[in-house]
DNA sequence: TTGAAAGCGCTAACAA
DNA sequence: TTGTTAGCGCTTTCAA
């Protein structure tokens, strides 16, 4: 291994001018920084990390922990989506990102907190996390700087990223309305979460503002699961919907598997909204119209949250990261 | 932060055998290991893994180098499921494990063997890589001991992960033709891959085997593209095939829309049989019969391999991992 | 079974 | 602009 003492020979200049020359500090001459990067590429120096970051301070990283994957699941595009988002940001950064995949099935786990402080990271990135979740509390009492993704959460130290589930399910609700839509259904996640409390809000807000009537019938707890929402949706179909918003693009699919089976028409007979924007909705026929979410973007948000707050002690915020309404062949407008 | 000199001073002990207390050393008495022990709790301490690193030369750490990934793509399932075969299998062998998310689109990326030099692994785990990949070189150069998901490689310090794809794609064909399928197309992946020249092997293999004549017009390249398939598809429908063998379920799913928007049913006029075993299979109607890959196999067995030849000089391999012949419904067996 | 001392590779006062 | 010195938190000889 070929450390700085080898470049400090090779060069007879001392191991402090070296390392600050290679750190490009602006107290070195030109003609030493020359002179050691040249040395650095005969030698084939690379920094050791784990020296650099007992030595200094100020050796950034941050620890980006992800709950919640599966091995084989339709929503983990947008988990890579986010991944790719904090990577991109911290790199640009000069920030070390490193990833913590927590699963209680694996062997071994160490609480949020204690993988943390073992690695030193002077933040962290939080995504896939419940409310309850009792790690969750530890890291927050340890007062880390951290960023939430997906729950709105605001301390002196603590920020969020999220999006606007009212506003979404608004614009997604609107659009059925203005496609024709007298009897929409809705499809929502579970009573307790929080974007479903929000997601509820929206649908029944754009309700409200356009004169449709609101009936709790047609307001069904589909539990985020595919096979729970195609009962939800034979349910619905039963009471003469003729459009279901469903809370999540996969109890969209489960929505849709139902109406086919019923031998109901998508769009004709029944529109549906899904939400998420998850790959497969653009697999599925008939293409499913839903709110897509830009994972990477909230990563990238995320992460400069964090990064701006370590470095300038940028106050925390609730950034939004904006959706895209993307209007598909399953909610295509009815004739009137 | 507390350290070992903190557990030192609480305890009256030397930081040395504070140590060896905490690392489980047989040479400390039990009585010490209590104390210290007990220390550790009431004081909060947690170890910190840079200086373990730079103190030690056996804290063991691999490298998991991933290329290719995208925001938001259908096939980003897999790779969750390949990182959390690692992840699960280097905790259980309390080994760190560096993710590298390597994309190009990304500024300030640096070649794969500087990125594990920086951080001194003591091997690497690469995965979805190009044969011509320059950053692979490099690090094949360097004779750092790494295995390579999905590319048959064997040398002395470099093992690797596979699948049988010739053994699968014979399996698959041999599904079709015992469906009473008399014209089996093949939309193989680019010619050049070298997955494709297996699974196209294999799709020969078993036209021999069971005497089914051998059509080169119905052997077409998809290029691994959704929309390149169509085209195959519609060109292999004039032919009248009655099945069609795809070396990749996105191009199943392509070749799939193509025949419904044909007029062709499936899979009572047409069969349809593709490869990976990609979460959307599931959600295709109908469901499509595939060979499904074990990821999360693939990603511990990967692992597996690299840790056992780094503990215990284990020789490299080539080692196999196991797939699922999955038939669904598009490829239900045709009346005679 | 224990402790003193050296050193892993690097950065950062402080002096010169 | 440069070098000397100390030290980050830990492990590991070596000697007791």
């Amino acid at each position: 291994m070929v450390t700085l003492k080898d470049i400090s020979k090779h060069t007879g200049l001392s191991v402090t001018q070296v390392s600050r020359a290679i750190n490009n500090h602006n107290d070195v001459s030109e003609a030493t920084k020359k002179k050691v990067m040249k040395a650095v590429d005969e030698l084939g120096y690379v920094p050791n990390l784990a020296a650099k970051k007992l030595a200094s301070k100020n050796e950034k990283s941050i620890a980006l922990i992800v709950v919640g994957f599966e091995k084989q699941h339709s929503t983990n595009d947008m988990l890579i989506g986010i991944m790719s988002g904090v990577f991109n940001c911290t790199s640009e950064n000069d920030t070390e990102t490193v990833l913590y995949l927590y699963s209680e099935k694996f062997l071994k786990q160490k609480s949020y907190l204690q993988f943390c402080r073992e690695r030193g990271v002077s933040g962290a990135i939080l995504c896939g996390i419940k409310r309850d979740d009792p790690n969750l509390k530890e890291l927050i009492k340890s007062d880390l700087p951290m960023v939430v993704i997906d729950i709105p959460y605001l301390t002196e130290n603590i920020g969020s990223v999220v999006i606007d589930n009212e506003k979404y399910s608004y614009l997604a609700t609107k659009s059925l309305i203005e496609g024709n839509r007298k009897k929409i259904g809705l499809i929502n996640g579970s009573e307790s979460a929080y974007v479903s409390i929000e997601r509820k809000a929206g649908y029944l807000e754009a309700l409200k503002d356009f004169g449709v009537e609101i009936d709790e019938s047609l307001i069904k707890d589909g539990e985020f699961s595919r096979d729970k929402a195609k009962e939800c949706a034979r349910e619905l179909v039963s009471e003469n919907v003729d459009a279901i918003f469903c809370s999540s693009d996969l109890m969209a699919i489960g929505a849709i598997e139902s109406i086919k089976e019923l031998g109901k028409n998508i769009p004709e007979d029944i529109a549906i909204f899904g939400f998420d924007g998850i790959a497969l909705v653009d697999y599925i026929t008939p293409n499913i119209s839903t709110i897509r979410q830009n994972s990477y973007d909230k990563g990238y948000k995320a992460s400069d949250l964090l990064i701006q707050h370590l470095k300038n002690k940028t106050p925390m915020r609730v950034v939004k990261s904006d959706c895209e309404v993307c209007i598909q062949q399953s909610s295509e407008a009815k004739k009137k």
